[in-house]
DNA sequence: GCTTAATCCTAACGGTCGTTAGTATTATGC
DNA sequence: GCATAATACTAACGACCGTTAGGATTAAGC
């Protein structure tokens, strides 16, 4: 074995890092050992470190990898000219929705097992959000500006968007509603509200 | 010591309480160790034990008198009347909202750490949960039945009505806003939306 | 002030943790 | 098929975990 074609060995680390993913959402990080991972990949936990640098390691890719694609993602819409501010977040919160459809283990990871990265690691990934968050904060301010969104403290507005997708972790157990059903609930939820239209809006 | 008038012993253990579920948000249920509890009380863990049965039963405390603030909460709202569906849901609204600004520590281990209690109470406070979530559901179509509230799916609605409270986490870092200003506009934000009214909806 | 129960301490238990050392096995390139 | 690198194993390390045992200390009731 001079030299693997670099599939062999990542497929080992890669599976490594899948089962490590999904139970440090259904377990927690902490509550996940190396010898939950190793069983899980059929081998024996100090094997693990044949692929691996250490536990932390698995949790960093994890949430960095994810912070990576939503920070793309929302580069792509910042520089989508043709979209109103209303459109852009309509396209962000839409894949919002499908990464917490597709990808429920790694966003829960990186959304509630973040907290247990070290430093530096921690400090970098909560600065990265915070600076994620007010992104989208300024995207509704220029939506205000240009009148597609409803003029008020944009503060809490982005703190709504940022946590309409939380609920979706409960829609996994059953997925009795189709997922594009969910995802259009979820985004007229966000447009329009509770109230139906034409109505006296303080009754 | 024959008897105390039951407040220098409850207190003992209500500081117990107190610094068990300020940790159990901090660092989480399984990195907090009872030597962590101990420190934030003054005392050695061992003594600990003089007043809780174990490490668990600070969790289950937590988590079931979280669960059962809200069931009454949500109780004495089914019963009330003279409001329809969607007052009804404002003012649950308000009360979550409440409850995430003045009671941060509490309501984020029943939501975060409630995964590690032990059986039964794993199972009961899930399914305490799923029939939670279910109520407001009924409230929900109730408003659609009367007209109060927009007529799609209402599964959508209540998990975006269950979620809306979860950006106050990050609120509570800076707060920055007043919490009334908070409220309203959370309030503001699943009644209303993103969209200013007296527009053409799908622009 | 004696009794007694509550509360504290020190010490330690058995168990699990992430990780390492050292070695055997496997499979690839030549 | 030999050399070599990758990967697996067994064994064990030191650290920490929740909890218990047992004795010292404290303070309230009479």
């Amino acid at each position: 074995m001079k030299r693997q074609g670099n599939q062999k060995i990542n497929l080992r680390k890669e599976e490594i890092y899948r089962a490590a993913t999904r139970l440090f959402r259904e377990k927690g990080y902490n509550a996940t050992g190396m010898r939950d991972i190793a069983l899980e990949v059929g081998v024996e936990a100090a094997s693990l470190y044949n692929h691996i640098r250490s536990k932390a390691e698995l949790l960093q890719q994890c949430c960095f990898q994810m912070a990576g694609n939503f920070s793309r993602q929302l580069n792509e819409q910042e520089e989508h000219l043709g979209f109103t501010a209303r459109q852009k977040l309509e396209s962000i919160l839409r894949y919002h929705i499908q990464v917490w459809i597709l990808q429920l283990d790694e966003v829960l990871v990186a959304t509630h097992e973040s907290k247990y990265l070290e430093e530096p690691w921690l400090s970098e990934f909560m600065q990265e959000r915070r600076k994620y968050m007010r992104r989208i904060e300024k995207i509704i301010r220029e939506g205000m500006e240009e009148g597609t969104i409803r003029n008020t403290d944009p503060y809490p507005i982005m703190l709504t968007f940022m946590s309409t997708v939380r609920g979706i972790e409960f829609w996994h157990r059953k997925k009795d509603l189709p997922a594009k059903a969910l995802e259009n609930g979820l985004v007229d939820m966000m447009l329009q509200g509770l109230i139906p239209p034409h109505t006296n809006h303080r009754g």
